[in-house]
DNA sequence: CCTACCGATCGGTAGG
DNA sequence: CCTACCGATCGGTAGG
């Protein structure tokens, strides 16, 4: 029974991790049921027996690495680092993300539209406190004077956009490293901000 | 004749306006030609007397502005600018078709992927030469000492992707007006750059 | 876990 | 430009 409960959950992980490549090399609406059902090895009415709908997969992804994510940021929150050290340690987090869980970062970035209510707003509101906690902490480097007088907003949105750029990067052929590309994404977004 | 011509030109363009501005909120998949009809004002069935088929919008949208995109490149080329002047010229061009061709440009960046074959593999190819003459200008722009000695892949990332991260501000609540958004993106994008 | 199948919706056509 | 309709495919269910 404890067996069957691992193997059947272990499955349920497959079907999962299959559906994350194929929704991000698809995009979600393209990505059919019976696309996952033949790479997964099983018939298309099979996998409902693992999993509810097409939907809640999506909602699983992007619910799973989205709280990762604001674990990390409550992590730092008071935690007694500098402005500039708390927001190196976010890049590193998000381009970490990016690289090591590739596919389920960009459904993340680039599905979410998909989701259906209530999951929607559930999200939305989620990444609007994500980014206003990232917001303040430059705000708080800023008049520190840790940081030069960048508009928050807009360094906020080019960290994230930048990161968002790896796709494009992991895409390609890759002639640079995983640890080369962090450094160099680290030190020119971080140079920026500092005085 | 001329008229009727003019109209039924016009009444495309009307169209593939809707489209893709339908496309860019749900994505081309998501995206039928029924909902297409009802914002257009008519049946479905009588939008293809206006065009052929989905995709060749979808074509259509994506090879007009990568069009533009590359005329502005090749304008660049060999005009006697310094380096960095041709790459903040590059930034404040993609600011604007950002800005101002919303839809169409968040189109290309985002649906490009179901584009059908040769369509694909075109515009695939198109990019590829326009990232690489972009990287061939920072490049440029390093060894004349221009620049400081960042990689220009890096770069060439990180600029494009801040454009594209416009996205996320044009759809949220914009308190900031876009002269000053294009300006802040130019300062804290080229300052990365200058020595 | 499969066979068989459902209703809904898709892009697109015929014919007027 | 519409009515009527096509075959294909979708997510998902019944029943074993």
């Amino acid at each position: 029974m404890a067996t069957a409960q691992r193997k059947k959950a272990s499955k349920k992980e497959l079907i999962t991790r299959k559906a994350s490549a194929m929704f991000r090399e698809k995009g979600f609406p393209a990505a059919s049921m019976r696309d996952l059902a033949d790479v997964v090895g099983l018939e298309a009415a099979s996998l409902y027996n693992h999993i509810k709908s097409k939907s809640e997969i999506l909602q699983e992804i992007i619910f799973r690495i989205a709280n990762d994510c604001n674990v990390h940021l409550e992590s730092l929150e008071g935690n007694g680092m500098t402005s500039i050290k708390k927001i190196e340690s976010l890049i590193r987090f998000h381009v970490q993300m990016m690289l090591t869980r590739f596919d389920d970062y960009c459904v993340m970035i680039n599905e979410w539209i998909h989701l259906t209510e209530p999951y929607l707003t559930n999200f939305t509101t989620q990444r609007r406190n994500y980014v206003q906690k990232m917001e303040s902490i430059i705000e708080e480097g800023v008049s520190n004077k840790e940081m030069r007088p960048v508009m928050p907003y807009v360094a906020m949105l080019t960290i994230l956009s930048s990161v968002r750029g790896l796709e494009f990067w992991h895409r390609s052929a890759k002639k640079i490293s995983t640890q080369v590309m962090e450094d160099n994404m680290v030190n020119y977004l971080i140079n920026g901000l500092k005085k």
